[in-house]
DNA sequence: AGTATCGTTGGGGCC
DNA sequence: GGGCCCCAACGATAC
């Protein structure tokens, strides 16, 4: 079922369901809402599915509230408001368009498996109430239906080929214009709302994170940046500003040691994006800092959260950019490299999710390669606890549990580790672990690049292993990094700081970090691990081609 | 059909 | 410090 953007707006009394796309702008899914309706309510619907620190950690769920309080504000501004709701979709959005007798609903197409559930439930229960429904496709450059007719059966499993598609399909639609002002909503008594919402949920409106439960966060913690459609549009155009930083930009050469400095949201100063605090740096304004100092800028764009929420549109990041490369007069970085590609990879891995069964699982999923990862808690817990004895790797840990972010090949090297590099431990693992912890997680992304890392999919050069020691001394060779987030280590020598446990005792002592007391031993050796995950690797490669071959042999037999 | 080439992001040694 | 090659060798694709 494919939803054309030029489909008919909604009339009469409408519902605007919001989920992602936590924007105004650009927003078909508000677009077809609000375009003919006599009346509009936006609503968010608090899902307890969702709202549990096991499944989304408290990083991510303050930037959601925060970009909700300002979705709520933008409404505002535009005469209408947002309606949070507490319960399950599938019974508070029935039970709130009985009331208010809504004629029709519209939200945005969402492929994830919870997402498809869920909806369809929605969906099954309005339709037989008599509401229509509609969902138009906003959270992708293209609509995946669309994408995968042109697919014949089977999406491109490589850039390349995703490309092919890409050229079929044309421009992307322009972005649509956040409209002025909006058609009046209906749930603007607080008494007739809180009447609605009790026996549903005990609470109304957008509430904190410890009114959902969750343990309030300290000041060096989070994404260094609130979240909402306000500030990620003003990051997205001070980015936009920076036109010989985007000509240039080449994703594998940017530099995963670099972080935000000092940056809390409870402090006076508000979080600065990556580039004010580059032009805070540099006398004259641009990002050519060198040495100590640029390794506390962030050497990407830091958007992700903002895509991940739809805080930003797809679309206005890719017209936006589109006109810069014009002034450049295509003296500029080429996928899959340019920031255009990085936009790029999130509309592949959409699709391949879209069109793959099974596609967040080994088992099941015929893009996967199958390999028999172990299943060590304990190995696991160290790795998630940052407790490897790798000091890289436990800064990286560090980071994502505190701040919800980490630089993408930051994510390679902790990836790479638990599983092909190191520990051999399922991706899935891990997978949930990111999707519990990033603020920017976003399932079609996550499980592609897990399965990535792991040589289950997409890339196969299982030889090529990341070193826990010797990655990120590229970088940065005095372990500013590592000594940040892993104060223990601040004191140890930069000859050792990657690799402690080769430091005489009396150094050790010296710094302050004696490692098996004050700070783990590795809990492998790399060298002899990583040579057993390559031959383990090779095996179930091995045995992964002589199955083909076997079922090769079967259809030749049966022709 | 068989072969050459390429693939966003490896490490290590050498010059 | 950057460029080059080798390590041992993957799958997908183009020809």
């Amino acid at each position: 079922m494919s939803v054309a953007s030029t489909s008919a707006a909604a009339k009469g009394r409408t519902l605007v369901w919001f989920r992602k796309a936590l924007r105004v702008h650009d927003n078909p899914a508000l677009s077809r809402g609000t375009l003919h309706a006599t009346a509009c309510q936006p609503v968010f619907v608090l899902d307890p599915w969702f709202c549990q620190p096991s499944r989304v950690g408290a990083n991510r769920m303050r930037f959601l509230l925060q970009s909700l309080r300002d979705l709520d504000a933008q409404l505002r501004a535009r005469g209408s408001s947002l309606l949070v709701l507490h319960g399950e979709p599938r019974v508070v959005l029935p039970r709130a368009c009985k009331k208010w007798r809504v004629d029709s609903v519209t939200w945005e197409h969402d492929i994830e498996p919870y997402a498809k559930i869920r909806d369809a439930a929605v969906r099954g229960a309005l339709e037989r109430a008599g509401v229509e429904c509609h969902a138009a496709s906003g959270h992708t450059l293209y609509d995946v239906d669309e994408m995968l007719e042109k697919c014949k059966g089977a999406p491109p499993t490589t850039y390349q080929g995703f490309f092919k598609i890409v050229d079929k399909m044309g421009a992307p639609n322009a972005p649509i214009d956040a409209m002025e002002k909006m058609p009046g909503s209906f749930a603007s008594s607080d008494e007739e709302t809180k009447a609605l919402v009790q026996g549903v949920a005990d609470a109304y409106g957008i509430p904190t994170l410890e009114d959902l439960g969750y343990e309030p966060l300290g000041d060096d913690e989070g994404f260094p940046g609130v979240g909402g459609e306000t500030e990620g549009l003003r990051r997205l155009r001070l980015m936009l500003a920076r036109k010989e930083w985007i000509g240039q930009f080449e994703k594998p050469s940017t530099n995963p040691t670099t972080r935000f400095h000092g940056l809390s949201q409870s402090g006076k100063t508000k979080p600065k994006s990556p580039f004010e605090i580059a032009a805070g740096r540099s006398k004259d304004g641009d990002a050519s800092t060198s040495g100590a100092e640029a390794l506390m800028i962030p050497s990407t764009t830091a958007l992700s959260p903002y895509m991940k929420f739809g805080c930003v549109s797809p679309r206005v990041f890719y017209h936006e950019l589109t006109a810069v490369y014009k002034e450049l007069e295509g003296k500029h970085s080429k996928p899959p490299t340019s920031l255009m590609g990085q936009l790029m990879w999130r509309e592949f891995y959409y699709l391949v999710a879209a069109g793959t069964k099974n596609f967040d699982k080994m088992e099941g999923n015929a893009i996967c390669r199958q390999i028999p990862w172990k299943k060590d808690r304990e190995l696991f817990a160290a790795w998630e606890n940052a407790q490897t004895g790798f000091p890289w790797i436990d800064a990286a840990m560090t980071q994502l549990r505190r701040e919800g972010w980490l630089h993408h090949l930051a994510r390679h090297a902790v990836a790479c580790f638990l599983t092909r590099g190191d520990l051999f431990i399922h991706w899935e693992w891990g997978r949930d672990a990111f999707d519990r912890d990033l603020v920017d997680a976003d399932w079609a992304l996550n499980n592609g690049n897990w399965m990535w890392l792991s040589c289950s999919a997409f890339f196969y050069q299982y030889f090529r292993v990341y070193s826990p020691i010797a990655f990120a001394k590229k970088y940065d060779k005095d372990g500013q990094y590592v000594r940040h987030y892993l104060p223990v280590l601040k004191n140890m020598p930069s000859k050792y700081v990657y690799e402690p446990w080769l430091a005489p005792l009396d150094v050790q002592k010296k710094a302050g970090c004696v490692v098996g007391v004050d700070y783990p031993a590795p809990i492998v050796d790399h060298s002899a691990a990583s040579k057993r995950c390559v031959d383990d690797i090779a095996t179930a490669y091995a045995a992964h081609k002589d199955a083909n071959a076997v079922a090769g042999k079967k259809r030749k037999a049966s022709d």
